[in-house]
DNA sequence: AGTAAACAGGACCCAATTAGTCCCGATTGG
DNA sequence: CCAATCGGGACTAATTGGGTCCTGTTTACT
Protein backbone atom coordinates (compact mmCIF):
# COMPACT_ATOMS: atom_id res chain seq x y z
CA UNK A 1 0.00 0.00 0.00
CA UNK A 2 1.50 3.27 -1.01
CA UNK A 3 1.26 5.22 2.49
CA UNK A 4 3.14 7.75 4.58
CA UNK A 5 5.16 7.05 7.67
CA UNK A 6 3.81 6.20 10.82
CA UNK A 7 5.82 9.07 12.21
CA UNK A 8 4.92 11.22 9.65
CA UNK A 9 1.09 11.07 10.51
CA UNK A 10 2.14 11.49 14.33
CA UNK A 11 4.16 14.60 13.22
CA UNK A 12 0.44 15.98 12.02
CA UNK A 13 -1.11 15.39 15.06
CA UNK A 14 1.58 17.04 17.34
CA UNK A 15 2.46 19.49 14.78
CA UNK A 16 -1.80 20.33 14.79
CA UNK A 17 -1.97 20.19 18.32
CA UNK A 18 0.81 22.67 18.99
CA UNK A 19 -0.67 25.13 16.09
CA UNK A 20 -3.56 25.25 18.17
CA UNK A 21 -2.33 26.88 21.31
CA UNK A 22 0.76 28.33 19.95
CA UNK A 23 3.22 28.61 23.47
CA UNK A 24 6.19 26.24 24.02
CA UNK A 25 5.70 22.95 25.19
CA UNK A 26 8.10 20.10 26.60
CA UNK A 27 8.28 16.95 24.72
CA UNK A 28 6.97 14.90 27.99
CA UNK A 29 3.87 17.71 27.45
CA UNK A 30 3.28 17.04 23.74
CA UNK A 31 3.35 13.17 24.45
CA UNK A 32 0.71 13.30 27.62
CA UNK A 33 -1.71 15.30 25.46
CA UNK A 34 -1.19 13.62 22.42
CA UNK A 35 -1.09 9.84 23.91
CA UNK A 36 2.23 9.13 21.48
CA UNK A 37 5.06 7.50 23.60
CA UNK A 38 7.49 9.93 25.03
CA UNK A 39 10.54 8.60 23.96
CA UNK A 40 9.07 8.59 20.26
CA UNK A 41 8.02 12.05 20.56
CA UNK A 42 11.34 13.37 21.24
CA UNK A 43 12.68 11.41 18.49
CA UNK A 44 9.98 12.98 16.06
CA UNK A 45 10.60 16.71 17.64
CA UNK A 46 14.27 15.97 17.21
CA UNK A 47 13.25 15.49 12.67
CA UNK A 48 10.80 18.64 13.04
CA UNK A 49 13.49 20.87 14.70
CA UNK A 50 16.09 19.49 12.45
CA UNK A 51 14.34 20.51 9.55
CA UNK A 52 13.64 24.22 10.80
CA UNK A 53 9.88 23.43 11.04
CA UNK A 54 9.85 23.64 15.11
CA UNK A 55 11.85 26.22 17.22
CA UNK A 56 13.60 24.99 20.69
CA UNK A 57 14.65 26.55 23.51
CA UNK A 58 16.82 24.37 25.84
CA UNK A 59 16.97 23.85 29.40
CA UNK A 60 14.16 23.89 32.43
CA UNK A 61 10.90 25.03 30.96
CA UNK A 62 12.07 24.80 27.64
CA UNK A 63 10.33 23.25 25.04
CA UNK A 64 9.31 23.30 21.20
CA UNK A 65 6.92 25.89 19.30
CA UNK A 66 6.50 26.18 15.81
CA UNK A 67 8.95 28.53 13.89
CA UNK A 68 6.61 29.15 11.14
CA UNK A 69 2.64 30.23 10.92
CA UNK A 70 0.98 26.85 10.60
CA UNK A 71 -0.38 27.99 7.32
CA UNK A 72 3.05 28.29 5.63
CA UNK A 73 4.31 24.54 6.63
CA UNK A 74 2.65 21.60 4.05
CA UNK A 75 2.14 17.96 4.37
CA UNK A 76 5.07 17.77 2.20
CA UNK A 77 7.16 19.77 4.68
CA UNK A 78 5.96 17.40 7.00
CA UNK A 79 6.95 14.81 4.97
CA UNK A 80 10.20 15.45 4.19
CA UNK A 81 10.71 16.03 7.78
CA UNK A 82 10.33 12.87 8.82
CA UNK A 83 10.91 11.10 5.87
CA UNK A 84 13.73 12.84 3.91
CA UNK A 85 13.27 14.20 0.35
CA UNK A 86 10.49 12.86 -1.65
CA UNK A 87 11.49 10.64 -4.13
CA UNK A 88 9.38 8.06 -5.63
CA UNK A 89 11.58 6.24 -7.27
CA UNK A 90 15.77 6.23 -5.87
CA UNK A 91 17.31 7.48 -8.73
CA UNK A 92 15.66 10.74 -7.72
CA UNK A 93 16.63 10.11 -4.56
CA UNK A 94 18.88 14.07 -4.23
CA UNK A 95 15.17 15.14 -4.69
CA UNK A 96 16.47 18.26 -6.71
CA UNK A 97 15.36 17.88 -10.44
CA UNK A 98 18.07 15.64 -11.90
CA UNK A 99 18.17 11.83 -11.96
CA UNK A 100 21.13 10.74 -11.33
CA UNK A 101 21.74 8.25 -13.80
CA UNK A 102 19.66 9.82 -16.32
CA UNK A 103 22.42 9.45 -18.99
CA UNK A 104 22.49 5.91 -18.93
CA UNK A 105 18.64 5.38 -17.67
CA UNK A 106 15.96 5.43 -20.16
CA UNK A 107 13.21 5.86 -18.22
CA UNK A 108 14.60 8.64 -18.39
CA UNK A 109 13.62 11.54 -15.53
CA UNK A 110 10.19 10.50 -16.55
CA UNK A 111 9.62 9.55 -12.49
CA UNK A 112 10.76 12.54 -11.90
CA UNK A 113 7.93 14.48 -13.58
CA UNK A 114 5.46 12.62 -10.94
CA UNK A 115 7.81 13.32 -8.49
CA UNK A 116 6.82 16.79 -9.31
CA UNK A 117 3.56 16.63 -9.74
CA UNK A 118 2.85 15.04 -6.48
CA UNK A 119 5.63 17.28 -4.41
CA UNK A 120 3.15 19.92 -5.53
CA UNK A 121 0.06 18.22 -4.67
CA UNK A 122 1.88 17.47 -1.37
CA UNK A 123 1.97 21.05 -0.76
CA UNK A 124 -1.02 22.19 -1.33
CA UNK A 125 -2.67 21.42 1.79
CA UNK A 126 -1.12 23.20 4.68
CA UNK A 127 -1.16 22.58 8.86
CA UNK A 128 -3.58 25.60 8.47
CA UNK A 129 -6.42 23.45 6.32
CA UNK A 130 -6.11 20.88 9.17
CA UNK A 131 -5.95 22.89 11.90
CA UNK A 132 -9.08 25.32 11.01
CA UNK A 133 -11.16 21.77 10.10
CA UNK A 134 -10.01 20.57 13.69
CA UNK A 135 -11.56 23.21 15.25
CA UNK A 136 -14.83 23.64 13.18
CA UNK A 137 -15.49 19.88 13.75
CA UNK A 138 -14.74 20.29 17.39
CA UNK A 139 -17.43 22.72 18.05
CA UNK A 140 -19.71 22.31 15.37
CA UNK A 141 -20.21 18.96 15.72
CA UNK A 142 -19.45 17.68 19.79
CA UNK A 143 -19.51 20.07 22.37
CA UNK A 144 -17.07 17.32 24.13
CA UNK A 145 -13.05 18.21 24.39
CA UNK A 146 -11.76 18.08 20.72
CA UNK A 147 -9.81 14.68 20.32
CA UNK A 148 -7.08 14.65 18.24
CA UNK A 149 -5.68 11.61 16.62
CA UNK A 150 -3.10 10.07 14.19
CA UNK A 151 -5.72 8.68 11.81
CA UNK A 152 -3.20 5.29 11.62
CA UNK A 153 -3.49 5.19 15.31
CA UNK A 154 -6.27 4.51 17.47
CA UNK A 155 -4.81 4.89 20.83
CA UNK A 156 -3.34 8.44 20.41
CA UNK A 157 -5.80 10.96 22.61
CA UNK A 158 -5.39 14.70 22.95
CA UNK A 159 -7.36 15.83 25.96
CA UNK A 160 -8.34 19.31 25.42
CA UNK A 161 -6.70 20.75 28.42
CA UNK A 162 -8.21 23.77 29.57
CA UNK B 1 12.09 7.99 2.40
CA UNK B 2 8.43 8.61 0.61
CA UNK B 3 8.45 5.77 -2.50
CA UNK B 4 7.11 3.55 -4.37
CA UNK B 5 7.93 -0.36 -4.15
CA UNK B 6 10.37 -2.29 -6.10
CA UNK B 7 7.81 -4.12 -7.60
CA UNK B 8 6.28 -1.41 -8.41
CA UNK B 9 9.22 0.23 -10.58
CA UNK B 10 9.86 -3.88 -11.74
CA UNK B 11 6.28 -3.13 -13.09
CA UNK B 12 6.92 0.03 -14.60
CA UNK B 13 9.75 -1.42 -16.53
CA UNK B 14 8.26 -4.69 -17.87
CA UNK B 15 5.24 -2.94 -18.82
CA UNK B 16 6.85 -0.43 -20.98
CA UNK B 17 9.40 -3.34 -21.95
CA UNK B 18 5.88 -5.20 -23.56
CA UNK B 19 4.23 -1.71 -24.88
CA UNK B 20 7.15 -1.40 -26.63
CA UNK B 21 6.72 -4.67 -28.78
CA UNK B 22 3.60 -5.29 -28.36
CA UNK B 23 3.46 -9.34 -28.66
CA UNK B 24 2.54 -12.04 -26.49
CA UNK B 25 5.52 -13.29 -24.18
CA UNK B 26 5.88 -15.72 -21.17
CA UNK B 27 7.13 -14.45 -17.77
CA UNK B 28 10.36 -16.35 -18.59
CA UNK B 29 10.77 -14.73 -22.07
CA UNK B 30 9.91 -11.40 -19.87
CA UNK B 31 12.28 -11.96 -17.28
CA UNK B 32 15.60 -12.91 -19.52
CA UNK B 33 14.61 -9.68 -21.52
CA UNK B 34 14.33 -7.78 -18.12
CA UNK B 35 16.75 -9.26 -16.21
CA UNK B 36 14.46 -9.58 -13.17
CA UNK B 37 14.47 -12.57 -11.59
CA UNK B 38 12.13 -15.14 -12.94
CA UNK B 39 9.92 -16.04 -10.20
CA UNK B 40 9.62 -12.26 -9.03
CA UNK B 41 8.40 -11.62 -12.46
CA UNK B 42 5.41 -14.41 -12.12
CA UNK B 43 4.94 -12.96 -8.91
CA UNK B 44 4.01 -9.40 -10.64
CA UNK B 45 2.55 -10.43 -13.30
CA UNK B 46 -0.27 -12.29 -11.20
CA UNK B 47 -0.94 -8.97 -9.58
CA UNK B 48 -0.80 -7.33 -13.37
CA UNK B 49 -3.33 -9.31 -14.49
CA UNK B 50 -5.45 -9.21 -11.50
CA UNK B 51 -5.47 -5.32 -12.06
CA UNK B 52 -6.51 -6.13 -15.66
CA UNK B 53 -3.31 -4.22 -16.76
CA UNK B 54 -2.64 -7.37 -18.39
CA UNK B 55 -4.28 -10.10 -20.00
CA UNK B 56 -2.97 -13.48 -19.95
CA UNK B 57 -3.20 -16.88 -22.18
CA UNK B 58 -2.22 -20.24 -20.46
CA UNK B 59 -1.10 -23.48 -21.99
CA UNK B 60 2.28 -24.13 -24.06
CA UNK B 61 2.81 -20.74 -26.12
CA UNK B 62 1.00 -18.45 -23.63
CA UNK B 63 2.02 -15.41 -22.26
CA UNK B 64 1.01 -12.14 -21.08
CA UNK B 65 0.18 -9.06 -23.75
CA UNK B 66 -1.22 -5.11 -22.78
CA UNK B 67 -5.24 -5.29 -22.88
CA UNK B 68 -5.17 -1.69 -22.69
CA UNK B 69 -3.14 1.16 -24.80
CA UNK B 70 0.09 1.72 -23.24
CA UNK B 71 -1.43 5.52 -23.20
CA UNK B 72 -4.57 4.47 -20.86
CA UNK B 73 -2.49 2.92 -18.14
CA UNK B 74 -1.34 5.85 -15.72
CA UNK B 75 1.63 5.53 -13.15
CA UNK B 76 -1.57 5.24 -10.90
CA UNK B 77 -2.78 2.29 -12.30
CA UNK B 78 0.36 0.38 -11.96
CA UNK B 79 0.91 1.53 -8.17
CA UNK B 80 -2.81 0.46 -7.39
CA UNK B 81 -2.11 -2.68 -9.13
CA UNK B 82 1.06 -3.60 -7.26
CA UNK B 83 0.79 -2.06 -4.04
CA UNK B 84 -2.78 -1.93 -3.70
CA UNK B 85 -5.20 1.42 -3.07
CA UNK B 86 -2.91 4.69 -3.19
CA UNK B 87 -4.07 5.60 0.85
CA UNK B 88 -1.70 7.79 2.28
CA UNK B 89 -3.23 7.22 5.90
CA UNK B 90 -4.98 3.93 6.94
CA UNK B 91 -7.97 6.18 7.59
CA UNK B 92 -8.59 5.75 3.43
CA UNK B 93 -8.28 2.80 3.67
CA UNK B 94 -10.88 1.81 0.98
CA UNK B 95 -9.50 4.35 -1.20
CA UNK B 96 -13.12 5.52 -2.13
CA UNK B 97 -13.88 9.29 -0.81
CA UNK B 98 -14.57 8.19 2.92
CA UNK B 99 -12.88 8.30 5.26
CA UNK B 100 -13.38 5.44 7.48
CA UNK B 101 -13.58 6.79 10.55
CA UNK B 102 -14.00 10.18 9.47
CA UNK B 103 -17.00 11.16 11.75
CA UNK B 104 -15.04 10.52 14.78
CA UNK B 105 -11.83 12.04 13.52
CA UNK B 106 -10.55 15.49 13.68
CA UNK B 107 -8.32 15.69 11.48
CA UNK B 108 -11.74 14.35 9.32
CA UNK B 109 -11.10 14.02 5.97
CA UNK B 110 -7.72 16.08 4.78
CA UNK B 111 -5.77 13.78 4.31
CA UNK B 112 -8.58 12.61 1.54
CA UNK B 113 -7.76 15.95 -0.27
CA UNK B 114 -4.18 14.67 -0.10
CA UNK B 115 -5.39 11.33 -1.40
CA UNK B 116 -6.84 12.80 -4.10
CA UNK B 117 -4.56 15.48 -5.28
CA UNK B 118 -1.67 12.54 -5.34
CA UNK B 119 -3.60 10.24 -7.10
CA UNK B 120 -4.78 12.48 -10.07
CA UNK B 121 -0.73 13.39 -9.84
CA UNK B 122 0.14 9.50 -10.90
CA UNK B 123 -3.14 9.44 -13.05
CA UNK B 124 -0.91 12.36 -15.42
CA UNK B 125 1.84 10.44 -16.51
CA UNK B 126 1.14 7.30 -19.01
CA UNK B 127 2.94 4.58 -20.15
CA UNK B 128 2.77 6.12 -23.30
CA UNK B 129 4.78 9.06 -22.14
CA UNK B 130 8.07 6.54 -21.14
CA UNK B 131 7.85 4.31 -23.93
CA UNK B 132 8.18 7.56 -26.26
CA UNK B 133 10.68 8.74 -24.22
CA UNK B 134 12.21 5.16 -24.23
CA UNK B 135 12.26 4.94 -28.09
CA UNK B 136 13.56 8.26 -28.81
CA UNK B 137 16.31 7.88 -26.25
CA UNK B 138 17.48 4.50 -27.70
CA UNK B 139 17.57 5.52 -30.94
CA UNK B 140 18.94 9.33 -30.93
CA UNK B 141 21.59 8.59 -27.89
CA UNK B 142 23.01 5.03 -28.92
CA UNK B 143 23.36 2.80 -31.53
CA UNK B 144 23.13 0.21 -29.23
CA UNK B 145 20.30 -2.25 -27.88
CA UNK B 146 17.95 -0.10 -25.88
CA UNK B 147 18.48 -1.12 -22.36
CA UNK B 148 15.27 -0.79 -19.99
CA UNK B 149 16.63 -0.22 -16.33
CA UNK B 150 14.21 -0.27 -13.21
CA UNK B 151 15.13 3.76 -11.52
CA UNK B 152 15.90 1.80 -8.45
CA UNK B 153 17.87 -1.46 -9.29
CA UNK B 154 20.81 -1.53 -11.24
CA UNK B 155 21.20 -5.22 -12.50
CA UNK B 156 17.97 -5.20 -14.68
CA UNK B 157 18.60 -4.93 -18.12
CA UNK B 158 16.26 -5.30 -21.03
CA UNK B 159 18.16 -6.24 -24.43
CA UNK B 160 16.43 -5.58 -27.43
CA UNK B 161 15.81 -8.77 -28.86
CA UNK B 162 15.46 -8.41 -33.07
C1' DA C 1 -4.16 -39.15 -25.53
C1' DG C 2 0.19 -37.68 -23.71
C1' DT C 3 3.51 -34.39 -22.79
C1' DA C 4 5.51 -30.13 -22.11
C1' DA C 5 4.88 -25.23 -21.66
C1' DA C 6 2.80 -21.91 -19.56
C1' DC C 7 -0.28 -19.35 -15.94
C1' DA C 8 -2.79 -19.07 -10.98
C1' DG C 9 -2.77 -19.08 -6.30
C1' DG C 10 -0.83 -19.24 -2.14
C1' DA C 11 2.53 -20.67 1.56
C1' DC C 12 6.78 -19.53 3.07
C1' DC C 13 11.42 -17.57 4.40
C1' DC C 14 14.80 -14.08 4.66
C1' DA C 15 16.33 -9.32 4.25
C1' DA C 16 15.41 -4.54 4.70
C1' DT C 17 13.11 -0.97 6.66
C1' DT C 18 10.68 1.30 10.25
C1' DA C 19 9.07 1.96 14.98
C1' DG C 20 10.32 2.49 19.36
C1' DT C 21 13.67 2.66 23.46
C1' DC C 22 17.55 4.14 25.92
C1' DC C 23 21.71 6.50 27.24
C1' DC C 24 24.82 10.19 27.69
C1' DG C 25 26.34 14.85 26.91
C1' DA C 26 25.05 19.85 26.39
C1' DT C 27 22.14 23.88 27.84
C1' DT C 28 19.68 26.81 30.62
C1' DG C 29 16.56 28.73 34.26
C1' DG C 30 16.02 28.95 39.17
C1' DC D 1 24.68 23.81 41.91
C1' DC D 2 20.48 21.34 40.57
C1' DA D 3 16.79 20.03 37.90
C1' DA D 4 14.56 20.24 33.58
C1' DT D 5 14.98 19.85 28.91
C1' DC D 6 16.92 19.37 24.31
C1' DG D 7 20.45 16.91 20.92
C1' DG D 8 22.61 13.11 18.94
C1' DG D 9 23.11 8.65 18.26
C1' DA D 10 23.31 3.57 19.33
C1' DC D 11 20.55 -0.19 19.84
C1' DT D 12 16.53 -3.62 19.71
C1' DA D 13 12.03 -5.13 18.34
C1' DA D 14 8.37 -5.25 15.06
C1' DT D 15 6.66 -4.93 10.60
C1' DT D 16 6.87 -4.97 5.83
C1' DG D 17 8.39 -6.22 1.50
C1' DG D 18 11.26 -8.91 -1.73
C1' DG D 19 11.99 -13.17 -3.41
C1' DT D 20 11.39 -18.37 -3.75
C1' DC D 21 8.91 -22.51 -4.25
C1' DC D 22 5.26 -25.85 -4.63
C1' DT D 23 0.94 -27.57 -6.31
C1' DG D 24 -2.75 -27.39 -9.46
C1' DT D 25 -4.91 -25.98 -13.97
C1' DT D 26 -5.04 -24.77 -18.75
C1' DT D 27 -3.61 -25.29 -23.50
C1' DA D 28 -0.79 -26.30 -27.73
C1' DC D 29 1.41 -29.63 -30.24
C1' DT D 30 2.64 -34.10 -31.60
S1 LIG E 1 17.67 8.18 -13.89
FE1 LIG E 1 15.79 9.11 -13.40
S2 LIG E 1 14.31 7.91 -14.41
FE2 LIG E 1 16.15 6.83 -14.59
S1 LIG F 1 -10.93 9.40 9.23
FE1 LIG F 1 -9.96 10.22 7.50
S2 LIG F 1 -8.69 11.77 8.22
FE2 LIG F 1 -9.38 10.72 9.98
Amino acid sequence: MFKVNKLTDYATVVLIDIARTDTVRSSQRIAERTGIPMPTVAKLMKSLHRAGLVASTRGAGGGYSLCRPAKDISVADVIQAVEGPIALTACADTSDEECNIQKLCPVQGKWNRVNTAVRSALSEVTLADMVDEVATFGRKTFDAPAVVTPAVVTSAVVTEVR
